[in-house]
DNA sequence: CTTCATATGAGCATTGTCGCCCATCGCCGC
DNA sequence: GCGGCGATGGGCGACAATGCTCATATGAAG
């Protein structure tokens, strides 16, 4: 029996989802989410055997709660579930700890495929065209490393997504502004950014930061 | 028996509406429309009691569906389905001749109760936020504020958090710089903010722009 | 041991942003 | 018609952000 936790934020969706899932004979809904951090409190306390996550919840998102649960508990398979197929979350979700990701577009079918080919720990992909872009991912050498950026860089674009200005996050890192400058000027150009405006779309879009 | 039209380009969501209706006993799927335009044809051609249209499809959205349905039979009620109880369609959906407005974050409970209610002819809201906006909207003769913002300031405002520079929007929207500065000052006082990274995050949890 | 990446920081010039005050015009409601 | 508000714009000043070049220290990788 598949054990499925099921995490979006219109409840209008997760009835159908249950539904879904509860007509097939060896899958059962374990437990229900209606944001982010709670999915992630469900997760753990359910230890379900798939997480049905919507990549856009309130309090947290999608991509935030698959870290969250990948890092405390592996026996758990994320499947993404997104409103478009060609938005730019499907390689974030992989790099979040996804095993799966599935456009709502998609026919029920698909989901009920995803969630069983994810429950026996392999990889589903609801497209072609992300099988292709699946396929350049893992030639790319991206099977370990999870970003272009590094930990401080990071840490820098976390904070200007916080509305932080360079002087308040010098203040708060303990460094000079000047360091705070270089290396918002290394990911600007590592990103082909100009401004800061774009870095908060980029945070938001990786999950970094809440909107 | 009351027979209703489900329209919705996520195939999914689809599959879990029919489901939630045909478990009633007085209700019936017929037909369903993956986007604006054929839900129209299907409208037509079918004569549901109920339409139940997704404000955001392809090819044409649910309120210029809901136009071309109500302006060809009146006797279709409208029920539209939204992402967002806070979205700005609300009144637009109203003008557009629907009967009602749920948001997807309502339970299934809601979508069955709206759709026996405008099936009678009557007004269904989803909310008691709505319930107090409909009530302002009738006594001010629908000149209701969706916002605090005026539409020159949502505008702006959605460029901005496109990554525009000042000059751009007033390049974009045939202004001076000094206008765009003006619309942005006044939209960052109103809403308690200091500078456009947080107006950037405003205009995301809004869905203004896509991050 | 040398090379490369990372983190740190400076100087300087240019552009962008924000705050504040002000003015005009048109429309709407009283 | 008066008053308010929205849209349009100007001026000025302060501060923030960005681009570019350069420099140093450190530790890991070769």
């Amino acid at each position: 029996m598949i054990r499925v936790l099921i995490a979006d934020d219109h409840g209008i969706v997760r009835s159908g989802l249950t539904m879904l899932i509860e007509r097939q004979a060896d899958m059962t809904v374990a437990a229900e989410a209606q944001d982010g951090l709670e999915a992630v409190e469900r997760a753990l306390s359910e230890r379900p055997d798939v997480a049905v996550l919507d990549v856009s919840m309130p309090r947290m998102t999608g991509l935030q709660a698959a870290r969250q649960i990948r890092s405390h508990d592996q026996a758990t398979h994320v499947l993404m579930l997104s409103m478009h197929e060609d938005d730019g979350y499907f390689f974030e979700a992989l790099e979040a700890g996804a095993s799966g990701y599935v456009s709502k577009r998609g026919a029920d079918s698909d989901l009920i495929d995803a969630i069983r080919t994810v429950a026996n720990g392999r990889t589903f992909l609801s497209s072609r065209t992300q099988g292709a872009l699946m396929r350049q991912w893992l030639e790319d050498g991206h099977t370990g490393p999870r970003d272009d950026l590094t930990p401080r860089e990071l840490e820098v674009v976390k904070l200007i997504a916080e509305a932080y200005t360079n002087r308040q996050i010098a203040e708060a890192l303990t460094l000079s502004e000047k360091t705070v400058e270089s290396h918002r000027g290394n990911v600007l150009a590592k990103l082909g950014m100009r401004d800061r405006v774009e870095l908060v779309r980029y945070a938001i879009r990786r999950g970094l930061v809440e909107p």
